[in-house]
DNA sequence: ATTCTTGCAAATCATTTGCACTTTA
DNA sequence: TAAAGTGCAAATGATTTGCAAGAAT
């Protein structure tokens, strides 16, 4: 289920991947859906665990593929939150993540104005894209831990 | 080589692990002092290599556990830069990184004030470390593109 | 028709684990 | 000498690869 609750046409999802020059297929589109309608920050197991009851034939390597082709296009970026497994989101420069050491969840955070964030960078190195990273307790098991 | 160029003596690298209540051993000596030397945010791998000629009988297992000891300890950080293997550095909440694109180097970035990250983080929230991760293309790379 | 995508199985590669042996405090 | 560390080899788990069959333009 997304923010706004409503299920988005596949012909809206087909024109997102037209427009970046990507193919499209049954198994894109399911892919790209599952991203918009979740914020959980899917690694590539979780995503296929959960398509691939209702996406008869669906196999991890496409899922993979796919990933790694809408990464490529600037769809997803690829979150490198965790030393085991690569977690993937739809692109939004204007967030970081926070990680709950406590539960493991991951946490969207807003960080509007990314250009403040030029001011770290040496001169010379050209910067594409920046990412804040915050690891702490998240409310919950704030929480769970003082009662 | 570090960056004064000194070569520690084993005995101060020996009083910073027992400072911090780990157990000294030939080889984590030999990790921690390689940490000290190398800027190079090395994997597990890499350290094994390096280290493997001049440590006869270093096990990957025994960078392995070093590293997580280490990691457990606050020594080092691991960052999760890139998808595939994780990499250590000497932890120091004053720097961020800037991994290139073009040729795949990660460099520090300078990030002093940390608390000025604080204001990103959502109410009720508790922020253990914060870590900025800039992606572009380094002086040197920018150099060959442009000639 | 031609080119790109899919999916299976096998292959890789980083990391972890079980366990007997060695070292440290 | 008790407790912790080490190293080998095997196990695990995520991701990639080769390739034949299927789908899109």
């Amino acid at each position: 289920m997304n923010k706004t609750g409503q299920r988005l046409k596949s012909t809206d999802l087909i024109e997102v991947l037209r427009e970046l020059g990507i193919k499209t297929s049954a198994q894109r589109v399911a892919i790209l859906r599952y991203l918009i309608d979740n914020d959980s920050h899917p690694s590539a197991d979780m995503i296929y665990q959960d398509l691939a009851p209702s996406t008869p034939g669906l196999s991890k390597t496409t899922v993979y593929n796919s990933l790694k082709l809408f990464a490529a296009r600037g769809l997803v970026s690829e979150l490198t939150i965790d030393g085991r497994e690569q977690r993937y989101d739809l692109a939004d420069p204007t967030h970081g993540h926070f990680r709950c050491t406590t539960c493991g969840n991951v946490f969207d955070i807003p960080v509007h104005p990314e250009p403040r964030f030029q001011k770290f960078v040496p001169s010379g190195y050209q910067a594409d894209s920046y990412h804040l990273y915050v690891t702490g307790t998240c409310p919950d098991c704030v929480r769970k831990k003082s009662s």
